[in-house]
DNA sequence: CAGTGTCTTGCGCGAAACGCGCACACCGTG
DNA sequence: CACGGTGTGCGCGTTTCGCGCAAGACACTG
């Protein structure tokens, strides 16, 4: 013992260690009993204790010989990874986020794309962030520096969004910076489609209510026309697609006078 | 040994075994050697070298004395079961679900223990809940027969609840058959101490639009004054907690009038 | 300034869990 | 029938854990 190491010794209370600890098992994800022993130069006992609080609060998982992380990283959940068109939703949510200023007000709309955005978000601090999806929320329910404002209202279970009245007096009370809206399919005559009005009806509101429009949409949703239900978009909006979609399936929405923009799996504009 | 049970007995190969233990581990969330060589009817031995295997595959992270799931399931977040008091709050959390007929309309405070409330009540269907609290969305979120509203408003990082106009506001459109209140204490002659002002009032909001009023506060809880902030509960109301809380803990609450139940861990309430 | 209480740490001990090697049982193949 | 591969149970030494105890640091109080 009795170590002199110019390594990474630190003298802190044990506050300090606890929440050190913390972010040295999240980045690195796993940590030994050992290593933090020596790397904060108390007995092993010691770091057990912390590890067993720490455990206690929630914040991480115990292991044999040292603790883990609960989540594998704060970057992004499985779920996520494995869904569909994970590459292209990533790069356009990429995109999004480095729309956003510090300090801005914008809206979240419910969706896996838009989930993504808010993930991106978790630095852009400080920042107001309402929205109506839960992905969103669990996104940034960890994160101090983000103000979020919850618009409440009836669960969609399917999409893990909220809809109805209560969402709908809620956005009434708020403007905003830049909105970020989802869909099921969009079309540059008859704007974002979904499966019910209900839903229509509140993207509309949303619209109406930032400066600047967005509508996330990976290539595969462009044109496409899976139900009946539409929202109009109050001119000027931007679609933001990935580098699959054809010239062809974009062209409907520069002659409409759509800002389109084109990004690569990185989040990098690319000319179209 | 050679238990011949009618429990839940196991013949299976070791594949098939394995295969198992991770959905087990999956579906609780932890999962100890113990219970499971009881279950396969198999030496720990035999269940150690099946989770070195599923560590090593990366299906599986080794905690000691057992294994978790890597990602949180749905069903069940890590982060619950290891929390401090588990055993208590679940007991609390089950004596409160069973409460619930099915067809209600509750209310749900935002924090753990209410959070396993919800847990506990995704097989009461139907059943209409609206809440203040980010962790019984994430609970109910996948089942579809369960109606939810989001009472929304601003996110409190630490509480994971939502406060504020907002939530006041949504509140002011319906009314409950019960309502269960979390507390970060909890005293016979000044109600629910919480750390803020915007807390105790909704608190006390919550309470008024329901016909029962339940308290959900493990021993540790009971006459604890961690603020300054107070919320005044509308009598008749009932406190809940465990049977680790001390009778003189316990003799206040009665004189006032309060309806106290203390359940043991399985849910099942004692004679005091 | 001494007394008291709280918080934290280091240390020692017994208990629990671990990994490893060995022996045996089972099974398909040459 | 002999053979190797696989899976299992068991024993043993090692590591890790959790708990109780005592000592030091610090704040508060009379």
């Amino acid at each position: 013992m009795h170590i002199d190491d110019a390594g990474t010794a630190r003298q802190l209370g044990s506050r300090a260690r606890r929440e050190e600890i913390v972010r040295l098992a999240t980045t690195t994800g796993l940590a030994s009993v050992e290593e933090l022993a020596a790397t904060f130069e108390v007995t092993a006992s010691t770091i057990r204790r912390d590890l067993a609080q720490l455990t206690g609060d929630g914040r991480l998982a115990r292991t044999y010989g040292g603790a883990m992380a609960l989540v594998a990283h704060p970057e992004t959940s499985l779920r996520q990874r494995t869904g569909e068109a994970y590459a292209a939703k990533r790069g356009i949510a990429r995109w999004a986020a480095d729309q956003v200023q510090p300090g801005e007000t914008v809206l979240l709309d419910a969706g896996s794309t838009v989930g993504a955005v808010a993930h991106e978000l978790r630095t852009t601090v400080p920042l107001t962030v309402a929205t109506t999806g839960l992905t969103v929320l669990e996104a940034l329910a960890d994160v101090d520096e983000v103000h979020v404002e919850c618009l409440g209202g009836t669960l969609r279970h399917l999409s893990q969004g909220f809809v109805g009245p209560l969402t709908e007096a809620a956005l009434e009370r708020m403007t905003f910076d830049r909105v970020f809206l989802g869909a099921d399919g969009v079309t540059a005559d008859s704007g974002i489609c979904e499966a019910g009005l209900d839903q229509t009806r509140l993207k509309e509101l949303m619209a109406r209510r930032a400066q600047h429009v967005y509508v996330l949409a990976h290539a595969a949703k462009l044109g496409r026309r899976p139900f009946h239900a539409w929202a109009r978009l109050p001119e000027p909006w931007t679609l933001v697609t990935d580098d699959a979609a054809e010239p062809a399936a974009l062209a409907p929405f520069l002659a409409a006078g759509v800002a389109v923009v084109v990004v690569d799996p990185q989040g990098r504009a690319e000319q179209p």
